[in-house]
DNA sequence: CGCTAGCTTGAGCCTACTCAACACGGGTGG
DNA sequence: CCACCCGTGTTGAGTAGGCTCAAGCTAGCG
């Protein structure tokens, strides 16, 4: 994106995907970095001080969670490596969390008081940061377009069609795919049952949409049958 | 918000709808801020230039959608007097459009790469730039837990109440309420059809949650019926 | 070997969608 | 003025889709 100069906040080291930015010595920013890792189910806090952070996933998926008091959990925010989020001020009548959803996640945490009063000298730290908080609201609106289709097969289509396009950058087949999170967890995304999720996705695998080779690798047959529109 | 220092970006000369005066010895920012006003249902577009810019509602109801291949919109983000919002970045497979839900919406719209440019220079604008943008985030989280609720009458209490905060900021009472919007709007911001907002406002009604003077002006008599949880 | 977690499939019920009809109010034009 | 239309809102009947409860199935693991 912002070409010639290096990525102070995504350090080549940690990020997968990230434009080849060399020349980096001495970045400030991610000597503040502390990074974790977590067991699947672990919640996920600062590690250095109570105070708000700023994250990014390393290795694994990170949700942010709501959990409603009938004892429903939704994850409002899936994140996969490379992805940012925030420490966000819990809602006032729901308990909300950042929990690892995979076994070994491995998170980033930076001091967002130190990273603001570095954004405060250098204006492409503060673009960056205004790039990556654009990525968030990107990716709450496509959730908020799934989560308005009318059936539950579409939604998991779309959601299959977004997670492949995420999950498989920079790599050879972008039809294949493997599926990370549990049947469980895609119910708690997309708010459907988790007896609809799989019936969606036999249904989808009879009618030749996708290909399952096992329960998490799934190879993407037809991508117009999966973004079908109402 | 950031205590003894005026917002820059909020100033209340826009709120009265007041034309930029050039030569202005004012706010370096206001001076840049396009304000006009659009008929119902017209299309919001930068008036100066077909970049990227930055949005201000001052006035009635801005809804940002999108329009499926089926015919069906969905109104992703609702903006109120106050609220900002961006020329977003298209969706690949759907049509994206911002509009303007009620008659004589007005927006203020600034020049995104100036904004930016001021922003560099000073800190605290950039900050509030940062909080206006958390903002963004922070609506379309609750709007993602809106949809994930499992009964159309919960996403209608839970929408209720939202609009009941968001409406009556700075209002004697905020339990009384005009709906800016009609129920069409409200069934495409909830994704659920026409009919079962209206049967939903009704069965509220009857259950003595809220209650209706005419179509639009609502009173909220039992708010721990409108967010009851699953 | 039994246990558990994850996944699938079936049966019955309930919700929400669709189609349809009707009521109401504000316009416009005869 | 009334007649009419159109946008909005409400209500009803029938249908389709998703949820719940329940059972079974597989794989990993102590």
């Amino acid at each position: 994106m912002r070409g010639h100069k290096a990525s102070i906040l995504a350090d080549d080291n940690l990020r997968r995907y990230t434009p080849p930015s060399p020349g980096n010595s001495g970045s400030t920013l991610e000597a503040l970095a502390a990074v974790t890792r977590y067991r699947r189910g672990q919640e996920i806090r600062s590690p250095r001080s109570p105070a708000e952070s700023w994250y990014r996933v390393v290795i694994g998926v990170v949700g942010r969670c709501a959990v409603r008091a009938g004892g429903r959990r939704q994850i409002v925010d899936l994140l996969l490596p490379g992805d940012f989020f925030f420490d966000s001020m819990p809602p006032v009548d729901q308990h909300c969390s950042v929990e690892a959803v995979v076994e070994g996640t491995v998170v980033a945490c930076y001091s967002r008081e130190r990273a603001e009063r570095l954004a405060a000298f250098d204006p492409d730290v503060a673009h960056e940061i205004r790039d990556m908080t654009a990525a968030i609201t990107w990716r709450l609106e496509e959730q908020i377009l799934i989560l308005g289709r009318t059936t539950a097969t579409k939604k998991i289509g779309c959601f299959l069609l977004k997670m492949a396009e995420r999950c498989s950058k920079s790599e050879t087949d972008k039809n294949r795919m493997a599926l990370p999170i549990s049947r469980y967890d895609i119910a708690d995304h997309l708010a459907i049952s988790v007896e609809t999720v799989s019936r969606s996705l036999t249904e989808l695998k009879q009618r030749g949409a996708i290909a399952l080779a096992g329960t998490r690798q799934i190879r993407i047959v037809d991508r117009a049958a999966l973004d079908d529109e109402d």
